[in-house]
DNA sequence: CCACGCTGTGTAATCGCTTTCATTTGCAGG
DNA sequence: CCTGCAAATGAAAGCGATTACACAGCGTGG
């Protein structure tokens, strides 16, 4: 089947060599305009594509940057991934998008994988404590640059956000809607959503005015929020003390406001929830969400432009980017102001 | 720099030749146990990982399965994704995604540049009318499936949703909620949509109770569902006259409640609205959706497994599947009953 | 009229792996 | 100890491009 037309093919019915066809679907000025001609309208005519495979394999350049997300179906890293391709794009490369699904072994498979696949340099969202996946790039030579991560090793390349800054903010901004417990609930245990809880409890506990600090672990998504909000609920831990819950993502956040409607109480009267991340829903949900913005998109595009950079230039230059998180009022947690 | 190991470099560690490197690590029987471990060990201690880019084009198969999507940040298209992703991965593929951001010219020419890349099989969604996307792959005898789209040629692949039979289930409900007057905004002009909105109109007309019909093209996204909706209240039409409105997707009707809400109209009270795919968000908007689910992970497993079925038997094989479509009842759009 | 240089084109090596075919090795049976 | 057959291994030809190098043709200047 799919039996792909070759340059020799090409060069054969042009009765030229095919060192000639490479050189006018390179563009090489040494080739006779007429010769140029003939060749490119037996291109279109059989409608033959340049296989990028040989290409690769001749050239040791794929012009192909791996990209690895936990959730291929979470705006969070989709944003994220947007502003990647966006760039990727525009310099001339292709963006192969792979999903983890959370699961740590296979993020360093996918690494393996996009290696084998001759990636010229790969990206990693959030790598996992126990994976091996940066281990494996180093030693294999590919340029990687970590996204929503950083590291302490100054050769490792990352742009992330300030996640202590953003927990931080978070907090203050709780600490402002005059409740008398704090709940802190915070996701897998990655490193950005463990600086998000250090990042608040700091916050918190700067100010001592005698409220109670909860923290719950392990509330990744959507439905751990809602099923430790409902436990609560039941132990009547919420519905008589106004409370201040902070959860480490919007979609935690999402769930907890989904609990507590469904339960009739009163967001941001009763209890006050503040997200992070600020993700394209959080404006539409049933509470519209405060929460602390990450600019995603800026952090997709400025690590695939340090990584083509870094690249393309040869040497691995490390850039190493904290950006700025910056708070969002919505309606689900308003600070008393004064 | 990023220097590969080779299967030759292997093999002169191992003193054999790169035959025997490549039989080990293809499993092949015809291998002493001995040169096996030893070629093991030797693969392991250099971290060598086999180039597939050369594999590919010894092969002729590169094992990878190109999709396209129109957005890559739309929660449609990435439960689509996920489900073509699980059945890819499972089959020992990989998926290569790339979207076009609703550009028609894109498309094609990301078609293009999967067909370069020698992809196995192309899955796309939502091919546009004006595309010769689908022309190209045919020429070229890349095996291919089409989803959340039709084609009426019968040696096409597809794997869509009845969209016809879906607009009228939209229609009946908001016939049942005894309304004054319809509004049917219609996205981009895609094939999907359009039946859509056939489906609405036709099951609106053959109940003619004397209510007015309008219907608004080109409202792709929220923004332009939440920009008419405000047009029509600054004319005074929807404050007076108790309204039905269906959009042809949830991010429209979220745009649209959204509008409704911030001028103090009551949802579903004095408009009700309801949306079309049942995106995981529509549960969780400000007013939860009455919308048209569409099985959006089992149309991508479906598609990716007929796929690759066809490349593997080698026959084209031809599968066309129109999935039915589901009403979800929620708060947006609640039908009398009786 | 010849040497020189430039343009245009072809030849062949190369990239890293798979696979066929030939050859060597090992081992059992006569 | 030799024959024969099967198992293990190696040599080499692709796969489809790129590219260094060789060389043919041809106009120009000495």
């Amino acid at each position: 089947m799919a039996q792909h037309l070759t340059m020799n093919d090409i060069a054969q019915m042009a009765n030229v060599s095919v060192a000639t066809v490479s050189r006018v679907l390179a563009d090489s000025p040494n080739v006779r305009a007429q010769t140029r001609e003939r060749v490119l309208e037996i291109v279109k005519a059989n409608r033959y594509e340049p296989s990028y495979i040989a290409r690769s394999l001749s050239a040791q350049k794929t012009h192909t940057i791996g990209v690895v997300i936990d959730d291929i179906a979470n705006p969070f890293f989709m944003e994220l991934a947007k502003g990647v391709e966006s760039v990727v794009r525009d310099r001339g490369y292709t963006m192969l998008l792979t999903s983890s699904n959370w699961d740590w072994h296979k993020e360093s498979v996918l690494v393996r994988t996009l290696v084998r696949n001759r990636v010229d340099g790969v990206l990693i969202a959030a790598v996992h404590p126990e994976s091996d996946s940066t281990e494996l790039l180093k030693n294999t030579e590919v340029p990687f640059v970590l996204m929503n991560c950083w590291s302490s090793d100054e050769t490792v390349s990352y742009v992330s956000g300030d996640s202590v800054a953003g927990g931080r903010l978070a907090g203050e901004c709780l600490l402002k809607a005059n409740v008398q417990q704090y709940l802190c609930l915070v996701g897998v245990p990655h490193q950005s959503s463990e600086e998000r809880a250090q990042g608040f409890i700091e916050a918190i506990n700067a100010v001592d005015k005698g409220e109670s600090l909860h923290v719950y672990r392990d509330v990744p998504g959507f439905d751990d929020g809602y099923r430790i909000v409902t436990g609560l609920i039941a132990r009547h831990r919420l519905d008589a003390v106004k409370t201040g819950i902070f959860a480490s993502n919007d979609f935690v956040a999402m769930g907890v406001v989904g609990s507590l409607l469904d339960h009739s109480i009163a967001v941001p009267e009763q209890v006050s929830v503040i997200g992070y991340d600020n993700i394209a829903f959080a404006e539409q949900c049933r509470i519209p969400l405060t929460t602390v913005n990450q600019p995603k998109k800026t952090m997709g595009e400025l690590a695939a432009a340090a990584l083509i950079t870094s690249i393309e230039s040869g040497n691995p230059g490390c850039e190493q980017l904290l950006l700025r998180p910056r708070l969002v009022v919505r309606r689900s947690c308003q600070p008393l102001t004064g």
